[in-house]
Formats: C-alpha cells, structure tokens, sequence
DNA sequence: CAACTCATGTAAATGGTTACATGATTCG
DNA sequence: CGAATCATGTAACCATTTACATGAGTTG
C-alpha cells in the first residue's frame, strides 16, 4: 500500500493536484514508484474521504488542489516509523538470467551487453537529470539527492555487473 | 508476465509439480521473482490449456508432473529474445528515502543505518547460501550463480550507500 | 481558431495476495 | 498413531494497467 504514502508524501511539500502529483511521479519519483493516472485520481479520492487530505483550493477546469492533513501526516509518519518496508523483490531482467542456457551463447551475451549497454545509458541520464534540476533546498529535494545517488551506483553496478557476466559465459 | 515465463524456464530444467515449483521459487528465485502457491497452480492450468506444458506423470496424492512442450520452449524463446525486459522499478525502501524530511534527525538516521544493517545481513546470507548451495551443472544452476553475483553486489552497495546518506544527513 | 496542455474521472481486465478447504502419504 | 510433509485447488479481495470519455483554458 506504499501508493497510499507516495501521495501523503509529496503533499507534505506543497498542495498539489492529481495532475501535479501524475507529473512528480514522473519526474521526482520515476525509477522508484510509479503510478498510472487512474491510480493517482482514485487514490485521492479514497484519502479524503478518509480524512487523511483535503481540498484546499479549486482553481480553473475543474483543478482540485489536495492539501494533507493533520491525520494524513500523522498516518505518514507512523508508515515511515512503524510499517516495516516491504521487499517484494521482482526484476524480470534478472529473472532472465537463469534461463540464459536456453539461448546459444551468441544470444545469451548480446543479451548481458544489451544490459550493460543500457545501464550505462541510464547513469549518463541520471547525472544530466542531477546538473540539469533546479535542486530546491526542501526537504523532498535534499533527500531525493539522496535517491538519486542510490540510482546511479546502482546504474554503474549494474553495468560492471553485466559485462563481468558476459566474459563469464563459457567461450 | 513474467510469472509465466518463470515457470517454464524452471520447467526447461527437469518435469515438477506445483509443489516442486514451489519450492524453486522460494529457494533458486527467492530474490528474483515470487510468486504464490495459487498462483503457481493456477498459471500451471493455463499454460496446459494453452499446450504449453503437459502433464508428463502422475503419483501419489494427486500429484501431477508437468513437463514442458516444444511449443513452450519456443514460447520461452521469443521472450528472451523478442520482448523488451518490464522495468517497472517500485522500491518501498526507497521511497521512504524521499521522506526522510518527516522525521527527526535521529529517526531518519536510525532508518538508514537499519537499511544498511539489513543489507549485510543479506550479504551474509547470500555467502552462505553460495557455499551451502550443491552447485549442480546444469544451465539454471551456472546462470543461477551470476544472478546469484549480482545480488551480492547489490546488497554490498546497498549498505555502502545507506552509511553514506547516513551520514549526509544534517549533523 | 487550431493545436496543445491542463484537468478529471470511470470501466474493464489482469496480476497478485490472503484465506479457506481438503486430504493422502511418510516418518519417527 | 500423531506430526510433519506432500499435494492440489478455489474464492474473495486488493493493486495495477489499459482504454475510454470528456471538456476547459492557453498560446501561437
């Protein structure tokens, strides 16, 4: 249910509309949670009618700007303090690692490059993302500095992993 | 999709039952990519409806081995060859980095370093599983050990990282 | 005024988890 | 013969994805 706490998260920054929100899931949070708009819509339904935001301002089409609420950040921090995270591992890149046997090694090693090759990719990206964002100094910002140091050792890792694995395969 | 996929890779192996399955993805996938005893039983009805996999032996208890096809093979094939990986990243532990700011000092501190802790806890345990393991011959145990690589550098930099960020936070 | 962005919502389908339900075989 | 393990399945619920549906305001 970490979805629910996403959304109690970023309201602690500012107000925001599910448009707004739609949109740091897609920059601030892509690469660590995401979610589809009809997520994000349904969600704030469902938080206030359970008290835990609330509208704080209508604005032009229709805009709704959500605010969290005292029970909201109350309910955050006793997940952030309490809930033990949740490590349902599942990575579908990985997971084709252990049938590799069933391509010829040709494959199996475009397939541990093509890895690699994209890794690298992904922490050029993120390192331009860093020198690119206007960093603010709220606490989102600082922390998600934080995160985003995590993204690219894990890129890099990825990458060495990957190739260190394709001189693995048997020659 | 992956889950079908995972089963017939584990299937590439040797014939198992559910039961057996089971058992591979608590054990050799553990880390990789769970999956449900309903789930396992009721993908292995799909994928016989669909022929690929067929019951190849019946014992005791209702027990129904399951073997895979050559239109299952195929199936496995195009996969790992045809279809771009999912990488839908959703880290619980993670998005609480970005929350951090909800905390007091001390709080957000302590969660880090239980982060890290927890990381060489799992360093640890994959160690010994590395050296408990009866590494067999087969393709799923060869490519098992460098998925099996690659956890221990993810969990050795998933503690590093944790100590760092630890200590960024503001003194 | 056309194209674009802002803005919200619902419906259907799929995938995953938890709980329930049952019973046979083996081992000490 | 009691406990543990082997073995299969269904039902209800929750989370996520994809597709549909609509329209107001802004900008060139």
């Amino acid at each position: 249910m970490s979805l629910r706490h996403a959304v109690l998260g970023l309201l602690t920054n500012r107000p925001a509309s599910g448009y707004d929100l739609m949109k740091l899931f897609e920059t601030s949070l892509a690469h660590v949670w995401s979610a589809t708009q009809s997520q994000v819509y349904g969600e704030l339904g469902k938080l206030a009618d359970g008290g835990l935001v609330e509208v704080s301002a209508e604005g032009p089409r229709g805009r709704k700007e959500y605010a969290i609420t005292e029970a909201g950040r109350s309910e955050l921090h006793r997940w952030l303090t309490e809930v033990e995270p949740v490590r349902t591992r599942r990575s579908d890149s990985l997971l084709r690692v252990f049938f590799l046997g069933e391509l010829t090694r040709v494959e199996a090693k475009t397939y541990l490059l093509t890895e690699a090759e994209r890794s690298a990719q992904q922490l050029a990206g993120l390192k331009e993302a860093e020198s690119a964002i206007d960093w603010g100094d709220d606490p989102i910002s600082v922390h998600g500095r934080l995160a985003l140091e995590y993204g690219k050792r894990l890129s890099a890792m990825h990458e060495e992993w990957a190739r260190w694995a394709a001189e693995q395969l048997a020659p």
